[in-house]
RNA sequence: GGGUGAUUAGCUCAGUUGGCUAGAGCGCACGAUUCACAUUCGUGAGGUCGCAGGUUCGAGCCCUGCAUCGCCCACCA
């Protein structure tokens, strides 16, 4: 025996995925119809979770199938700088070092996250290797690599001159910690126990005051108006007077506008048009003037207040408060829970401040997607995510593109340094100032937002809009655009798959791709989220290192459907290794029988042969049409059970009595081929060792449908459930082995030697005058010769049946009796209602005829 | 506040045009075993499918309401 007795994953999954790679099987062929996923690429700086696991195990099942079932099939790999992510991580480093960003340039800081990322670059290559997934590694591409840094910037140069992009004075989320603005989206909110103080602000054109509601008093000093509901009973006098600004004794003006809630507080609002997007919006309908309070670093700023100045807020707060109170014109205090924003990466409030940004207009972007997907050019899995995508493209704002830190593509435009209002587009980021028209202009500062360079990922990937030879290296991609499926975790829907479909209509008219797979996230064992905060997050490697890559696999995809968050399950990972056990150990029993491995032609002769052809082929066609709908679990699960079940317990049981060359080389290899791409290795690794020519597994065809008998197949069946009658039977007796005897009964008699291994039976005879227990299978003549004590101990056992069968008898007529049923339900399923009646009624008789033997 | 998902066996979960006696893995009970595998084999126990109504010949599945838990989104100061 060549194959050792028990699967060791790690003794032979690096060789076995070398061979693939060596062999070029992940590479696209250049023909056939094309199939092509982009993988979502993962951080190039750090570790893969096991969420990422399910993620590129659902993509390389998906490739695999396809490129078995004959299609020109590839996965193409990348790898993400993060930018704001890793950024976070650099940062610490140079914390380490006691530096800061503002100790360097944006080059220098932007060539030591280089090499900070390039130094871990490589691990996450070997993690998905050792996952199995089997990418086109040649054509991996890094969201910095130059072509994806040139075409995002003819995106952004074509929406520039559409008039698509603007720069403006936006309030805009900023983490003082990080020192960058973020997009809405970014933003955590958390719900916040908080004051909701009164305020009096004295009326300046007549004797009085107005009191306004506020949660932060020390915004006060910015307030540059306070404004009413215009339909507000109380206050439409006032509309149009002057207030006096408490502290700073500014004079506002009091300003109707319809933004305001007349049910909140007072009805009355103080404007701070500097910190409140609201406020900010009113500022600009009622052209009020703007007075920033807090600065960057989250502090008041000195043209505020003196007073207050370079306090931190919460320092200001209490300062204003006392203020207002020695005044005495704080008329209330209430508790108060609102929601606050906060940075998802350090937990600091997210102050709105004005800063100048790029931003994407989104409303003429969003139009087309919104159509393409409410036509069903995109076809989500499940197919509320669509629904839900199209609600967020709806309810869209501009998009803040700017991002302050160095860890990303520099945004190409300059400043006229004599006219800040003047800004060209121009790609030369690396000088710092360049001439055009004899006019010296300074570069912008800030980088992209990750996800504007993501967003585009589709067709930067398959070199979609480049003009290339098709000879050229990677021209060979441009066929997988739109990609088939897009995969990924139901989190990233708004941030990355909306915005992948607008920008892909925008640059090349096509959705980006045809169908979007959204998987669940995989949570710990307590069904909690898995964070690096909590402490609880599971490294892939681990688990395979202890059970395998495989048993992984199978452990994360079964038990699943999909956009369905759930627990990592231990228990199922340990199942998954145990089948892959099973498949090495089918394996070892057909070895020694197995003839020329790849070209296999099953001669089916035993009921056995045809019966197993049956399952292995029905069982192909289901695999077929679960993954088609994108059914991972209830694929892999059927697969599971056919080789553990039929081939394994059922077919290799029978083949002990009489085996057949030709079947058993079949069934290993059809079993192999069905199995390779929910457990790659342990399946390539038994297809290798077997003898004869043929292609690696990876690239071997998908079982086709074998000549088989159905009736054949269908008797054996009816032996199976004879020996299971008899295991059932036997189960509850005492002692040894039973004796089996038989009337005029051909299928037991063609297959004794059979009956009497699968049924552990002590011997089978023939007799002419039966005795012992009659066993109740319909269309057997057939005894279990026990004594007559045993026949009594097994009575109740009986009866119970008996009464069960009867109960089951009374509900089928039922059904039927009910003139309802039978005119309004489809015919077949009446029809099966009759056939089940007329089963139970034979069944129920045996039972009789066993019991009345007893009772004799 | 809006949206959305979940609620099925002791545990984790499947169950897609409504149709046989609701399934899996793990766990549990009983039994087996040199001859592929104890990461094994055989048998079994265990479920008023969250609650209340409705539609239907027929509901775990469709409709309405309720309850509990979760997630996402959101500029009520």
């Amino acid at each position: 025996m060549s194959l050792p007795k028990t699967y060791e994953p790690s003794n032979y999954e690096p060789t076995t995925y070398a061979l693939w790679e060596v062999s070029g099987v992940f590479k696209p062929k250049g023909k056939g119809q094309p199939y092509g996923i982009v993988m979502p690429p993962p951080n190039a700086n750090g570790n893969l979770h096991v969420g990422h696991a399910l993620s590129f195990d659902l993509e390389d099942m998906l490739v695999r199938y396809h490129r078995m079932i004959g299609e020109d099939a590839v996965l193409i790999p990348g790898s993400d700088h993060a930018g704001f992510e890793t950024w976070v991580v650099y940062e610490k480093e140079l914390q380490k070092q006691g530096k800061t960003r503002f100790d360097y340039s944006r080059e220098e800081l932007y060539g030591q996250v280089w090499d900070f990322v390039e130094a871990r670059r490589g691990d996450v290559g070997l993690q998905l290797r050792a996952l199995g997934v089997g990418a086109d590694w040649e054509n991996s591409v890094f969201t910095l690599d130059t072509k994806v840094i040139a075409t995002v910037y003819e995106t952004f140069h074509k929406l520039w001159e559409e008039g698509l992009i603007y720069r403006g004075e936006r309030i805009v989320n900023y983490c003082t910690h990080h020192q960058t603005s973020f997009a809405d989206i970014e933003v955590v909110h958390k719900e916040e126990k908080g004051k909701l103080w009164h305020i009096a602000y004295p009326l300046l054109d007549k004797v009085g005051e107005i009191v306004v509601a506020t949660t932060r008093p020390e915004t006060m000093l910015g307030d540059t108006a306070i404004a009413v509901h215009p339909n507000d009973e109380r206050y439409k006098d006032m509309i149009g007077m002057q207030v006096q600004v408490p502290l700073v004794h500014r004079e506002i003006p009091i300003v109707a506008d319809e933004a305001v809630d007349m049910s909140f507080g007072t009805g009355a609002v103080k404007v701070t048009p500097a910190h409140d997007p609201t406020d900010f919006e009113i500022g600009k309908r009622h052209d009020l003037s703007v007075v920033e309070v807090i600065t960057t670093e989250g502090k008041i700023s000195p043209e505020a207040s003196q007073q207050f100045a370079h306090q931190d807020i919460a320092q200001a707060r209490a300062g204003v408060v006392n203020m207002l109170e020695a005044e005495e014109i704080i008329r209330k205090v209430e508790n108060h829970v609102h929601n606050v924003g906060h940075c998802y990466k350090c937990g600091t409030t997210i102050e709105p401040l004005i800063k100048d940004q790029w931003f994407l207009r989104i409303g003429e972007l969003a139009k087309p997607a919104i159509k393409s997907i409410e036509a069903g050019e995109v076809k989500f899995v499940p197919a509320s995510k669509g629904k839900l995508v199209v609600q967020y493209l709806k309810n869209l704002r501009d998009w803040n593109l700017s991002r302050q830190i160095p860890w990303g593509i520099p945004i190409p435009a300059f400043q006229n340094e004599a006219d800040h209002s003047d800004w060209v587009f121009d790609t030369r980021v690396d000088d710092e100032t360049i001439e055009v028209n004899g006019k010296t202009y300074r570069r912008e500062e800030d980088t992209f937002d990750t996800w504007f360079s993501s967003s585009q990922w589709p067709y930067i990937v398959t070199n979609h809009l480049q003009d290339m030879p098709s000879g050229m290296p990677g021209a060979s991609l441009k066929r997988f655009y739109p990609n088939s499926v897009m995969e990924t975790g139901h989190d990233l829907l708004d941030r990355w798959v909306a915005r992948m479909i607008m920008m892909g209509l925008y640059r090349t008219g096509k959705v980006p791709f045809e169908e979007v797979y959204m998987h669940g996230m995989v949570l710990d064992e307590k069904g909690q989220k898995m964070s690096k905060s909590k402490g609880n997050v599971l490294n892939p490697m681990e688990v395979i290192a202890k059970y395998g890559s495989d048993a992984l696999r199978l452990g994360v995809i079964m038990n699943r459907s999909a956009g369905q968050n759930q627990a990592f399950s231990p228990a199922t990972v340990v199942a998954g290794r145990n089948f892959c056990n099973k498949l090495w150990n089918i394996a070892r029993f057909i070895e020694p029988h197995v003839e020329k491995f790849g070209t296999s032609k099953p001669e089916a002769k035993s009921l056995a042969d045809h019966w197993v052809l049956a399952r292995l082929d029905t069982a192909r066609k289901d695999i077929d049409s679960f993954l088609k709908q994108y059914r991972f679990a209830e694929a892999a699960d059927l697969m599971y059970h056919t080789i553990w079940g039929d081939v394994a317990d059922w077919y290799l049981e029978a083949s002990k009595t009489e085996s057949n060359r030709s079947v058993l080389t079949w069934v290993l290899e059809t079993s192999l081929k069905l199995a390779h791409p929910f457990a790659p290795f342990v399946t390539e690794t038994i297809w290798s060792t077997m003898e004869g020519d043929r292609p690696l597994l990876a690239e071997s065809a998908w079982p086709k449908k074998p000549e088989y008998d159905i009736i054949a197949a269908g008797e054996f069946d009816r032996l199976c459930d004879l020996v299971s009658e008899i295991r059932f039977v036997s189960s509850d007796l005492p002692g040894a082995k039973q004796a089996l005897l038989y009337g005029s009964d051909v299928l037991v008699a063609d297959n004794s030697e059979l009956i009497k291994r699968l049924g552990n039976l002590k011997e089978i005879k023939s007799t002419e005058q039966p005795q012992g227990l009659r066993l109740a299978v319909p269309g057997r003549e057939v005894w279990l010769d026990v004594e007559e004590d045993v026949m009594y101990e097994h009575q109740t056992k009986l009866e119970l049946r008996l009464a069960e069968c009867r109960d089951r008898i009374v509900r089928l007529q039922t059904r039927l009796d009910n003139s309802g049923y039978v005119d309004k339900a489809p015919k077949a399923v009446v029809e099966q209602t009759r056939e089940e009646l007329k089963e139970q009624i034979e069944l129920e008789r045996r039972l009789g005829k066993e019991l009345d033997v007893i009772e004799d």
